[in-house]
DNA sequence: AATGAAATCGACCAGCA
DNA sequence: TGCTGGTCGATTTCATT
């Protein structure tokens, strides 16, 4: 974050309405975006530069569908460290880093990690497990099955708009 | 998906190539897809709206920056429920639609609903807890905090790459 | 599936409020 | 600083292979 919105008091309506637009969908035109917004293009394209150098607009990337890989195997897991070494972070990166790992958090309480993974099988699973097993420092692991992913599409302009 | 791409075995290596790129950033040129894939310009706009429109890229979106907004609380929350009624579909999109409510998985075992929020502040995290203990069914709730978001940028092509 | 040409759209710039 | 209008280059579309 170079310059600017450092704090939500930075955006106007437009900026907010704009962003909740194209969290949802950027596969629009500017002249979409433009009639929507009731300002000219330029003001759009202008806006848009302008919190995407500043961090704001982290990227843009395509949403694929897990169906046609048949990454339909997903699981949570609770993993435990041994409270020895220095901090983590590092168990935290090599979790991360696993193959078929999507989410890693570090979590204050009785578990350390809440890690998400989503494969194509069992055997898939269970080498990710293994891998998890392996990492130095890691003392137990505790997982479910995720039987249906009901929301899983993070929205934060649908967060934000409760203030 | 209206056609085709059923399974993984109807990507080429293009494609998948293709897909890996995009996945990560979708703001690129053309020209730059045809450098790298190797193929001309049209020919990636053709692949691209093919696999637009049969669903294997479910959209093209903006990834957004939590911080400008100050959402920086997260918490997991294990959600278990009183198994009277018929199945619980409902309970779990009540809980989707909860301000602040991010992920929403019905998972086997002990508990039934792993859910993830994302707030500004305790209070709205309160207000959250309250929404989903008020939910009828629900019966038992227990969160963590999340502490750090090691990672949480879902990529389903390095997932897919290991196979 | 892929191509090349024609039509459309987006990126960029100088200038203005 | 935010925006406008115009130019140029990029993208989309389509007839053709």
């Amino acid at each position: 974050m170079t310059k600017g919105y450092s704090t939500s008091n930075d955006f106007d309506e437009v900026d907010l309405k704009l962003l909740t637009f194209i969290e949802d969908d950027f596969d629009v035109s500017l002249d979409e975006l433009s009639d929507e917004l009731e300002i000219s293009k330029s003001a759009v394209h202008y806006r848009l530069n302008k919190m995407k150098e500043s961090g704001v607009i982290k990227g843009i990337t395509a949403d694929l569908n897990p169906e046609p890989f048949e990454l339909d195997m997903v699981a949570i897991t609770e993993v435990s460290v041994t409270h020895e070494k220095g901090y983590s972070t590092d168990i935290g990166n090599k979790l991360a880093d696993i193959n078929g790992v999507e989410q890693v958090y570090y979590t204050m309480g009785d578990v350390d990690f809440m890690v998400l993974t989503r494969v194509q099988d069992r055997n898939q699973m269970n080498e990710v497990i293994d891998q998890m097993v392996a990492i130095d420092g890691v003392n137990e692991t505790s997982s479910r099955f995720v039987m249906d992913e009901v929301k899983n599409n993070p929205k934060f302009m649908n967060n934000f708009s409760q203030e």
